[in-house]
DNA sequence: TTGAACCGGGAAATCGATTCCTCAGGCGCT
DNA sequence: AGCGCCTGAGGAATCGATTTCCCGGTTCAA
């Protein structure tokens, strides 16, 4: 049969080679085959060669889903996203990639869409195919974990937390928020507007306190009137920034809770022929691929993205691993705030 | 043991709950529980009641694994591109995992960053899991898919062809870019330059076909000084527009192949105080959040990014589920020109 | 009334790889 | 030479769900 096989496949036919084909191309068990292949136990070293030339001769491959069964285990990671178009995960892609890559497993992306139904049929099939591990943002509604947990499937949230105690990664928004307001006082900017996201987001709330705490810090009482939020999108921003330009006591500054708000903050901006880092000031949450080449170039407040990813794959790996049993752990990072030149003013424009 | 495992639940051990379990609790074969569950051939509807209160009773999930062991196929689709952060590649992923997703797969991202090795890995993984089919974008170094065909997995390729036969979704990048120069001339530009991808890549090259097809159409002649190669990158870009306007006989406008290298040349703009749409003409090739926030707003082509998705999707619809035996077929897609600001030449400007 | 078709459900085979258990044969030691 | 230990390889069980095969019981038509 194994030159059967090898003509069928000449042919083109769809065929798929299995361990007994080797074994009996080799004249071994398949166990044997099974042995030299996964190098466990020891196998007489000409018989281990001519198990290998017989693999290779008919190009064999284990079937990952009869291994899976067996040993009751898979070697994929599940990375559930919230949103695949935030150059913000993609940045944490790659860092749980590139652990995951150097310990031998393979990552598969999974995008909700902030939307709760998707998030839970990519549970589902994490728990049915059952992954390794999973990596997971929560929706900003709360995530529903529980039928990973009760599989034993180890968790790590990232950005948010999640209600049930399990490994996080998270960053000091607050802390970010409010350096960047602080910079702007230091700007001599006197009356700093904060546009953040949905109240329902912590990450939004976070940074709407640390965005207070500047004023505190400084003696300063915060206004109510100088906040807005929004969906975290462009146009919420624009039409938020634009409310509180017109306002009967108008900010001077501003201070956006994300990349895509800061793009409606800078459409308004130009709509009014205002100048960033001259005839108002603004810092960003996030960076973004474009926040370089705007002008002037924007200030941000950079989360340590990569990073992020690669603590939540190292966290991922000792409870797959179970290296550990211990409580659940959080690493907190913190933020870098970049001063480009939306911030900035410049003095002797408008005295 | 049903109440056993109930218990043991509770105590938050890791168990996992058999067909087994479920066939004991509700005093029948693990056989009839499978029919029940699966909806095929008739079972009692008591008896069937009985078992789904049991199977929900003790909240049963399948076992993918051995589930996919047994039926030889799963229900998972690959999605394999070349690049997460590019926006493209999102949008196409929104499509496949909407057709997917309506038709029962799940979709799992799988992100190669250009990188032939990463890419293969991916490819083994595929075959590996035996997943049901995979749509990918082959890197520009050509991609070795024969694992795949062998193995009798469908492909789809998307946005490059691939050098296998199989079902395409392609976009006709020349016309697009054809109709972007085309539109620079009728402005009343008359040096548009080309600032393209890699020699390598056959996007780029199509762009640039596209590009001179403009000029011939026109009755010009296409002048190869005003042509630069770069990586699809910002800072390529960059140094491209210096260089053509720094080089003896300038160009007054520009067509570049994507919109990274879009940046790139708006930040050359800015240093140089010329201001699009007055001072000097941009397209760029694809669409990006930022585009429409910059000032002024950029001209650009789009890709039926989320249609391309789509297309994908069904075309590896039919061959996961064998609809059509029929050669591989090549969909391909027009691009759209949509005219913002960075590409006019306002009169009386600059006369 | 009887034979045949039909129907529902259980036992067991199946998918492919891994691993426990067993046993044959070789070696060393006495 | 005989005994026992050790090595290495094969047979068979295993993972969990699906499905074939088959049997007992029912229904319908002749």
């Amino acid at each position: 049969t194994p030159t059967k096989l090898l003509r069928a496949r000449r042919r083109g036919e769809r065929v798929m080679v299995k361990i007994k084909d080797v074994a009996r191309l080799a004249g071994v068990s398949s166990a044997t085959v099974s042995r030299v292949l996964n190098g466990v136990s020891t196998v007489d070293a000409d018989m281990a060669e001519q198990v290998r030339a017989a693999a290779k001769s008919l190009d064999y491959r284990a079937n990952g889903v009869a291994r899976s069964l067996r040993l009751q285990r898979t070697d994929v990671w599940a990375l559930i996203i919230s949103d695949i178009g935030n150059p913000f995960f993609t940045a944490v892609a790659r860092g749980v990639e590139d652990v995951a890559q150097r310990e031998g497993f393979s990552v598969v992306l999974c995008n909700t869409d902030e939307n709760s139904d998707k998030e839970a049929r990519y549970i589902d099939v994490a728990e049915r195919e059952q992954v390794a591990g999973v990596i997971m943002s929560p929706n900003m509604f709360g995530s529903d974990i529980s039928r990973l947990t009760s599989a034993g499937i180890p968790v790590v949230a990232i950005d948010r937390p999640l209600r049930e105690p399990v490994d996080s990664v998270l960053v000091s928004s607050g802390d970010g928020a409010r350096d960047a307001t602080l910079h702007l006082f230091e700007q001599g900017w006197t009356r700093p507007a904060c546009v953040t996201g949905p109240a329902q987001a912590d990450t939004a709330e976070q940074r709407l306190e640390g965005y207070r705490e500047a004023f505190v810090q400084t003696g300063r009482r915060p206004a109510k009137s100088l906040v807005r939020h929004g969906d975290y999108r462009a146009e919420a921003a624009q039409s938020a920034v634009a409310s509180l330009l017109d306002s009967p006591n108008p900010p001077d500054s501003f201070f956006v809770a994300n990349s895509s708000m800061a793009l409606g903050a800078l459409a308004e901006f130009t709509r009014r022929h205002l100048v960033p880092g001259k005839d108002v000031g603004l810092v960003a949450f996030d960076d973004a691929p474009w926040a370089r080449f705007v002008s002037p170039p924007l200030s941000v407040v950079v989360q340590p993205t990569y990073d992020i990813g690669v603590r939540a794959g190292e966290l991922l790996l000792e409870r797959v691993h179970r290296i550990t049993d211990a409580e659940p752990r959080t690493v907190v990072l913190s933020t870098e705030l970049i001063v480009r030149g939306s911030s900035l003013r410049r003095a002797g424009r408008r005295p």
